[in-house]
DNA sequence: TGACGATCAGTAACTAAGTCACAGTTCCAC
DNA sequence: GTGGAACTGTGACTTAGTTACTGATCGTCA
């Protein structure tokens, strides 16, 4: 087996059960690729050409505005595949969003024929698609209804609960928690001063500590009434 | 053919080229019903059961907040499936938002067990399903980027036109169209008064009449700047 | 090493949107 | 026609996003 299919293998465990005939047709088309970090892998409109697994690294897939503001809808990592990729495949749709690589990736291609011979062909290949579809679906849901009804403390909070560390830091500009959440740097930055003053977290210059763990997390749960 | 199978050709043209033996196991599982207008189909958090096909009405599906605020996700028409439901079924995981009966409603419904062995045997039917799939994601992802960055007055208007009968009416309660929107009915009654200030629009109890529809459209495309 | 540009953060004043607490209006059923 | 329910209007207030700045910090390169 081809080193590629090892490590495809590795990172997509459901991908072992492939059928004999449909391994080969994936040992066949699927291509290695390595993207340096900051590459934008798709914009918003582009037409889809190819599959692509993510073998490591994370790629992250936002909507942008007319006016430029960002919204995260969700992040690919390894073992993950982008529904937007598969949605533009199947429906012969343009992207919707845009995609950029966060880091580093290894990712293996696979070209859009061996994809529709693959979905023809495979069950196996087929559950996996299905499965990463209904995944993100939830994400989705859960998206809007943060979006149309959460608090941006709240927001706020969860996000820095999520993204901190072992010690409780959190690596990121306002700009970027802004961005994540489809809002302002200004809102976060006045967010932030005022879990600040509440000695929740303390600030610096492209972080952020966590002090208080349980606050942020009372916060997100709705302890202060969700609108 | 039973009189179900034919409606659902005649509904769901994709079904039309099924494969012998998937039809006979459609024919075999799937069963007629009628629902009353306002019935709960399905509340969030609740078990998804089976597949449900839309013969004639409508179902709307939405997110409840806490506070019990709404926002429509998507509507289910005849010759459409409620991706949830897919989603549901395909994942074992409750369903994320609830699905009301706009409108009396005729369906077909087809058991899990059926769904599953149809999934697993037809390509039609798989295709299907998947079609219906990425035509939601494209929806969903519209929504979130309408519900992050578009102004109130914008996505009114749009609304306004989306609704309109062919003399310009639109048959809604205020509340309704908040509902709809997933914000509050104060606000919409400001907007409301606000269009009609400027003679877009004339408003009565439970309708509003499109004036000049030309106006909205602009407000609608950004003519306003887009936030 | 210090000057410069770039990135990052703070702030005030303003607009937009959602919330709360009402009051007034219209409709329908009895 | 009366009472209650549903619908709409309004003002005061809070929260979030926008605009237009200023100041702080960093890396770099002459």
């Amino acid at each position: 087996m081809s080193a590629l299919m090892d490590r495809l293998m590795d990172r997509f465990p459901a991908l072992r059960d492939l059928e004999c005939e449909a391994r080969r047709v994936l040992e066949d088309g699927a291509r290695p690729a390595t993207l340096a970090a900051g590459t934008q892998l798709f914009l918003d409109g582009d037409p889809c050409t190819a599959f692509t697994l993510i073998l490591d690294g994370a790629v992250r897939v936002q909507k942008v505005s007319e006016s430029g503001r960002r919204i995260v809808l969700y992040r690919v990592e390894p073992g993950q595949t982008c529904v937007l990729t598969t949605n533009a495949l199947m429906a012969a749709i343009p992207y919707g969003a845009e995609g950029l690589a966060e880091t580093d990736l290894a990712v293996a291609i696979v070209p859009h024929g061996t994809f529709q011979r693959l979905l023809a062909g495979s069950d196996v290949f087929r559950r996996f698609v299905f499965s990463a579809y209904a995944t993100r679906i939830s994400d989705l849901l859960l998206l809007i209804e943060e979006v149309a009804f959460a608090r941006i403390d709240a927001r706020l909070a969860h996000l820095l609960l999520t993204r901190a560390d072992d010690s409780g830091e959190v690596r990121a500009t306002h700009h970027a928690l802004a961005t994540e959440l489809g809002s302002a740097r200004e809102v976060i930055s006045r967010q932030l001063k005022e879990f600040e003053r509440q000695g929740w977290v303390s600030a610096a210059r492209g972080r952020v500590l966590v002090r208080d763990g349980a606050a942020l997390a009372r916060l997100h749960q709705g302890g202060d009434g969700a609108r």
